[in-house]
DNA sequence: TTCGGTGCAAAAGATTTGCATATGT
DNA sequence: ACATATGCAAATCTTTTGCACCGAA
């Protein structure tokens, strides 16, 4: 099977809380890792039906919160108030094209230490943060 | 009458746009000047309902939207998902603090300048762009 | 008088919850 | 056997829309 380490990484969680290893867990699980990037839950949900059809929204819902917990997954969302997810990873950040709805990523260092020294100053201690820039992409810019 | 400058903005804007000037629009815009920033639309729908007890959700939503057009005031959508509204002004960002809820701005020439870059070499056009920080405020953090 | 505006109630869209049933352990 | 999961339907929560009536120009 592909992605054992995170299906063991499931397992192990799910047998450290006492919570049980269903079928559904582990399909949802495969979806997530196997689709591209910052997929919400209702194409998951799509994905997830075509091998166990009556599936539920809410156990996808249920799982992904789950996988979060877990540290398999990270939410996010963006302005169109969806929740996405994507594959728990290195701090980057986004450009989100309005017009097609392509979502890239960058990473910089600069810009994350400028923002811990910000947030130094105002002694405020950052879990977590988001930047994204909104506009048009390279094929959807007219110039 | 307070907030004249503001006052006349939206008289012009609604003149121009053969839009009608309603004590209800007058009044929203007057609560959302005097309120402290991010305010959400409950908040203002409270607020207004003060001086205009039968004003509905509907009028609040749809005049903020045609402030907005009209360049009086930004939306923002933090992590909770509810729309926020703060006075349109020179970019600036956001520490969130996430237990008391409280709201800070700061602003960083340099990392609007280095996002700018990041975004010239992926060719993307920025029309806009969040950074949020999300974590706990001075009064919050524990250590 | 004529459009645009308002308020209500209902709809919409995303997500959550209650509950009876099903299923891992 | 027992506690947790699941799936459905119903509930929530925020925001939008349809529509009859109201009011500014």
């Amino acid at each position: 099977m592909s992605h054992e380490v995170e299906m063991k990484a499931l397992a192990s969680y799910l047998e450290q809380n006492n919570l049980k290893h269903t079928k559904q867990r582990e399909l949802i699980l495969s979806a997530f890792l196997e689709a591209k990037r910052h997929i919400t839950s209702e194409d998951l949900y799509q994905a997830v039906r075509q091998q166990h059809p009556n599936i539920g929204y809410t156990t996808v819902y249920r799982t992904m919160k789950l996988l979060v917990e877990a540290g398999l997954a990270t939410e996010r969302r963006f302005d169109d108030g969806i929740t996405r997810y994507e594959v728990e990873q290195e701090h980057h950040d986004h450009l989100v094209c309005i017009k097609c709805g392509r979502i890239q990523e960058f990473e910089c260092e600069m810009i994350e230490k400028t923002q811990n020294e910000i947030a130094e100053r105002h002694e405020f201690l950052v879990l977590r943060h988001r930047h994204e820039l909104y506009g048009h992409c390279r094929d959807c810019r007219e110039d």
